[in-house]
DNA sequence: CAAACGATCGGCT
DNA sequence: GCCGATCGTTTGC
């Protein structure tokens, strides 16, 4: 296991942040449990110029602070007062450019996932039940138990419970698929803007 | 201090 | 496809 360092993260360009996050491993490792998915789906998002992100214009709150911290740590937020999105800081220090994880495929405690989730164990489930179990942000963020007490948490530290891996997937050009991000439709012009990147041929993508 | 607003999900029609 | 749940953050008065 090769986790990923802070130069992997420190770089400016988002769109390629993202997209070589696609076949990463992200992993938890919360009271002795890990958890692990493979990341199938990711939407960039870019301050200052990007209205979709909430550091829009480079406004600095204390939710977004974690934004401008260098690239490395996570930046977990609750959404519609019941979702905790997962997302990675990356660029240099001052720099709010952000890739929220969409989906992962899981690859390691499936059942304590599940149980996160409350479904049922994982061989009792039909091939959808197991596709939504870790399919959309606020789902995945659940079943890898990763909650907003965490925003702000280091990805690279030795110490660190929450780290993203490469196992030694390697993705071409033609196996990532583009297309507008979802739910941004208040962002205007910048709602049309492809800055969401998913596996083409995974079934784990909304 | 009040009020509006979500980077969503799951259940139901 | 539509709709309700649910609450921290932000903004405006």
């Amino acid at each position: 296991m090769t986790r990923l360092t802070t130069d992997f993260y420190l770089r400016d360009d988002v769109l390629a942040v993202a997209q070589d996050l696609l076949g990463k491993v992200l992993v938890t490792h919360f009271d002795g449990q890990r958890t692990a998915g493979v990341i199938t789906e990711v939407e960039a998002y870019r301050a200052p110029e990007d209205r979709a992100c909430h550091a829009y214009q480079n406004r600095r709150t204390p939710r977004t602070e974690v934004m401008f911290r260098p690239g490395g740590c996570a930046y977990i937020y609750l959404c519609y007062g019941l979702h905790h999105l997962f997302n990675v800081v990356t660029g240099p220090e001052g720099v709010a450019h952000a890739v929220l994880i969409r989906a992962v495929e899981p690859v390691e405690g499936q059942n304590l996932m599940c149980q996160r989730r409350g479904y049922a164990p994982w061989e009792d489930l039909s091939p959808r039940k197991k596709v939504a179990l870790t399919t959309g942000p606020g789902a995945l963020a659940q079943a890898l138990g990763l909650h907003t007490h965490q925003s702000g948490q280091s990805l690279t530290d030795r110490r660190s419970p929450m780290w993203i891996e490469d196992q030694g997937l390697h993705l071409s050009k033609a196996d990532i698929a583009r297309g507008p991000r979802i739910g941004v439709d208040y962002a205007g012009e910048c709602a049309l803007w492809e800055w969401r990147f998913w596996m083409r041929h995974s079934p784990y993508v909304r």
